[in-house]
DNA sequence: GACCCTACGCTTACGGCGTAAGTAAGTCAA
DNA sequence: TTGACTTACTTACGCCGTAAGCGTAGGGTC
């Protein structure tokens, strides 16, 4: 009998895949994702690293399986209502989903194996598309900007340290007024504009969103 | 007078930051950003790891480094001609440096210094807008939508993996199949739209590119 | 009860990573 | 000539992912 039994004389609750991908997404969530190790991941779990290689077949699979935890936490378009609102919706909801794990945007376009929420969530959207009387080639131009936006306006905003305008005033006055001589335009955008109070980078996303869903609407009218 | 010095009297060249890393970016292109190491760059310019601290101050300078070469590539926005044609060229621009640089897009948002090159052009964007009557509120709009398309879309043509036809034909028909009962909607769009003969993804940027400066410009022409 | 199989954890070890610290060799001003 | 400065090299540390092999507990079969 090993020290560690007389310690935990419980029966010691099994590992899975599932429990490994939970705490690996908790510790990317937590710590960031250059924090996820297999060391430090077994270290959560009560563990050894080499102990996790039995539910997952590597760290790449690791990876894998967080980016298909987020896709699940993103809403599947409805089929009852228009495409418009489905697509509204499953916008705001991912991008809601890329905001609560700020490392899956950049993570999420360089799996190699898409897992089967993201499958299920493509598919979803593509079908919204074509019930609602698109063509083929429409749905193509449909998907490729509106997931273009969502995708890319949480890219932005994920790696944007200053979101509110207090964390805005922190970088210092003289700093700005250094930058005003060289790029004035950009110093300009920020006293005036960003730091004002009640600005929300994260405000700008729906104003685009709706901007692109118009022209896509505009655009199924007239073909 | 050591081995090395025997074997190439001539007096070798100097190494500086500039020589590093236009290196370490064309070691990023050639074999991918994974293989960007000190030893593995060190190697590429004749010198040991270690040496590369006297130009650089560690490998995050580095990133920061290419990636504002990246946007060195990008074309500034000209002060002759319409804001948008220049904010056209300017976003075709940037999709192509950023499709000959694969590695960059996730790169580029989560560096927290921004270099020159990168402060210059989102500057002289800003300027461009400006300069055509956008207000303060539509710039900020404006820039948020274009960029987020621009760099989402770059996001996901960089790792798809699938290009043109002849790359989709290759997965094999009978995936395809398989997939066909889980998710119709993509199979349908993968082998009635995207396999056929002469399908470019990358074609698809523009198309999107010109719905959103549309809805821009419409944008401003009503506030 | 005795036996063995399988599942799942542990230990050890390897090569590679970024980089701290110290050293040696060349350049150049005083 | 000397001494400071620059720049490259060497060694070493503590990380990383993971290959290989070992130990053991649980459960089925005789």
């Amino acid at each position: 009998m090993t020290a560690r039994a007389q310690l935990s004389p419980q029966p010691r609750v099994p590992l899975n895949r599932e429990r490994v991908l939970r705490a690996a997404l908790v510790l990317a969530d937590t710590n960031g994702i250059e924090s996820l190790t297999m060391r430090r991941l077994g270290q959560e779990l009560g563990v050894e690293a080499m102990s996790l290689y039995n539910h997952v077949t590597d760290k790449e699979d690791i990876l894998d399986g967080i980016v298909d935890l987020v896709f699940n936490e993103i809403e599947l378009p409805s089929k009852r209502g228009g495409w418009k609102t489905a697509a509204r919706r499953g916008a705001i909801s991912a991008r809601e989903a890329l905001r609560r794990h700020s490392w899956a945007t950049s993570l999420m376009h360089s799996r190699a194996n898409p897992g089967a929420a993201s499958l299920r969530h493509h598919d979803a959207v593509l079908g919204s598309l074509r019930n609602a009387g698109f063509s083929l080639v429409m749905t193509a131009h449909a998907v490729s900007v509106i997931d273009g936006y969502v995708y890319g306006f949480a890219l932005q905003q994920a790696n944007m340290l200053l979101h509110t305008p207090e964390q805005v005033a922190e970088v210092g006055e003289h700093m700005l007024r250094q930058m005003a001589d060289e790029y004035p335009h950009l110093a300009e955008i920020i006293t005036d504009h960003a730091m004002k109070p009640g600005y929300d980078y994260g405000d700008e996303f729906e104003f685009g969103l709706d901007l692109v869903l118009d022209a896509v609407e505009r655009l199924r009218e007239t073909t």
